[in-house]
Order: C-alpha cells, then structure tokens, then sequence
DNA sequence: TTCTAGTGTAATATATACATTACATCAGTG
DNA sequence: CACTGATGTAATGTATATATTACACTAGAA
C-alpha cells in the first residue's frame, strides 16, 4: 500500500502527530500508513486527503497490476 | 460513506455477485458499502476502481464537511 | 554535552472490515 | 402458478485497522 501521504504532509507543513490530530488517529497509525504497512480506510484517506489539501487519487491512486 | 459505486458498476455491466468475483470479496460487502453501511479499506476502494474502469476520486470522493 | 522535537516500532487490547451461512423479497420468464 | 437471477440483510465468526503504552534513535538547539 504505497502512497504519497508524507511528501505531501511535509509539503502541507506538518508534522505526524499534527496531521495525526487534524484527522483525529494516533501518530503511530499515521506512521505505519506513511511506511506502507497499513491499508488505511476510505475514511481516514479522506480525512488525509482534506488534512493536506490533496484528492484520493493525488494521494492513494496506484495503477492496476498487470498479470 | 456514501459513493458512486453502484451506478458505475451498473454501467459497466456487471451485477454484485461478478463485481464480487472480480474484487475478491463477497457480495454481501459489495451490497453493503454500495448502502453506505461500510467503511471500505483502500485496498478494495482500489480494485472495486479497476474493476469498473474509474478512479478513486471519481467513485469515492466526497467534500469535507465544513463546520 | 544535554535537551527536545520528530520519527520508527514493538506488545497488547479493542473496534470494525469482511467472511460465512442463511433466509427473505422482487422482477422476469416458463 | 413455479422457477430463477439479482438484491437486501441478519447472526455469528475471523482477520485486521487502529489505540494504548512504551521505548528507541537521530538531528538540531541551548
């Protein structure tokens, strides 16, 4: 589950624990999503996405595996 | 939770159960987050999107609700 | 050097996404 | 009418997202 959830936060200027209050979870489940070993839920990627001032598919998108 | 799931699966032609299939989850998870009873996981926002052929933003955006 | 802010991560607990099984309704169609 | 495909949903079980607490490391500032 890669994402572009820290560049993006450091682009908004903000902090784990920041961005972990604006989107009301704790810094730890923002640190694993940023790392990529949580699949986050629809709602917290939006509240992510609302935090930083980005869209789902900005943040979240990732092209199809092609078998 | 409420999205653009089931209009976009019905234009593309598929029923729950095949949606279902091609996700990799059950029908009756389909048939709850097209209510908008569930919080979906971003892993199955995903294929639900390759499997209808739209983005994230296009079935699963919603604007922030301002206070 | 010491102190602090920012971050990574482990262990354990809790909430909830999702599966399983089952039964129901409704719209077509024979 | 009976039958089937598509859908809604309830009860219960399992997997995992997230919380809680705690400890570690690094970079920069005093």
């Amino acid at each position: 589950m890669m994402n572009h959830v820290k560049s993006a936060r450091i682009e908004a200027g903000l902090t784990q624990l920041q961005l972990a209050e604006n989107t009301g979870v704790t810094r730890q489940t923002i640190s694993l999503i940023e790392k990529g070993k949580y699949n986050p839920t629809l709602k917290l990627c939006l509240a992510i996405c609302y935090a930083v001032g980005k869209s789902l598919d900005e943040l979240f998108w990732i092209e199809e595996e092609k078998s």
